[in-house]
DNA sequence: GTCTCATATTCGTATTGCCGAATATGTCCG
DNA sequence: CGGACATATTCGGCAATACGAATATGAGAC
């Protein structure tokens, strides 16, 4: 009786990882590589353990993966093994990057990272690859 | 504060609309055409009243749509509007058509569609459109 | 009208998911 | 070692969801 929920187990960890406003978002500014722990916290304007929350449900979910640099943890989108949910996957990146609102977020963190003078809970903390308007 | 809420509500609601293994299993069986409700109790077997919520839950995510033939009712799969949301939805199908439980699946609604003898409760009823193993 | 059948909805409850607050882990510096 | 900082995890409450059981709606037969 647990044959079906077996096979199709990652493919509903998949959608349920994108069921969600906060996580898309993570998602979207994931877009254009490694963006640092805390420009999540601070372009979304949330609390932290929520943002390593949702970070921890994408990494089970196999979208994301981290990487330690000293006291920062840096996040970056990974494709799914499986051939047709990283096909579903990349369709769902492009609809990120055409959103109007998700562009907002993206141009948010731009601004937040390449400030002259970045808030003091920023100094020092590693730039995010790529960054592009 | 409710603007990003309102611009990616609809996808959303396909997302968490594919969240559940049930409705994935019905939107298969709805790939080859208008399958009547009272097969989808059959090939899943379950009681009635999960099946019509789940496709209530679907109709509401505006990703099929209802016909109604005398006393039964008829369910098929419609694109959604934006462009993006039917992309991403026409790889879930794909997903879908490759998958070996969901073949099982589709196999059984056949099984159960052509057979000489149908169980009691579906003689009568409207076969669905397009069978295909 | 009534009866029957197919489907939809409501109701009460159990489960799941998201949240903020508090706490734990892990790394660097001195 | 201890203190500071970035991140992760746990905990309790609350809202959303899924379920079975019962009931309601809607259509055809009579």
């Amino acid at each position: 009786m647990g044959k079906r929920k077996r096979t199709f187990d990652d493919e509903l960890l998949l959608f349920r990882a994108l069921a969600d406003i906060t996580r898309l978002r993570l998602l979207n500014l994931m877009g254009d590589g490694e963006v640092c722990v805390c420009f999540f916290v601070e372009v979304l304007g949330t609390n932290q353990p929520k943002i390593s929350r949702h970070l921890a449900y994408l990494r089970r979910a196999g979208v994301v993966e981290a990487r330690r640099e000293g006291k920062w943890m840096h996040y970056k989108v990974v494709e799914p093994p499986d051939p047709h949910a990283a096909r579903i996957f990349r369709e769902v990146r492009a609809w990120l990057r055409d959103d109007a609102d998700m562009r907002i977020d993206r141009e948010r963190l731009v601004k937040v990272c390449c400030a002259p003078q970045p808030p003091i809970q920023l100094r020092g903390a590693p730039r995010p690859a790529n960054i592009s308007a």
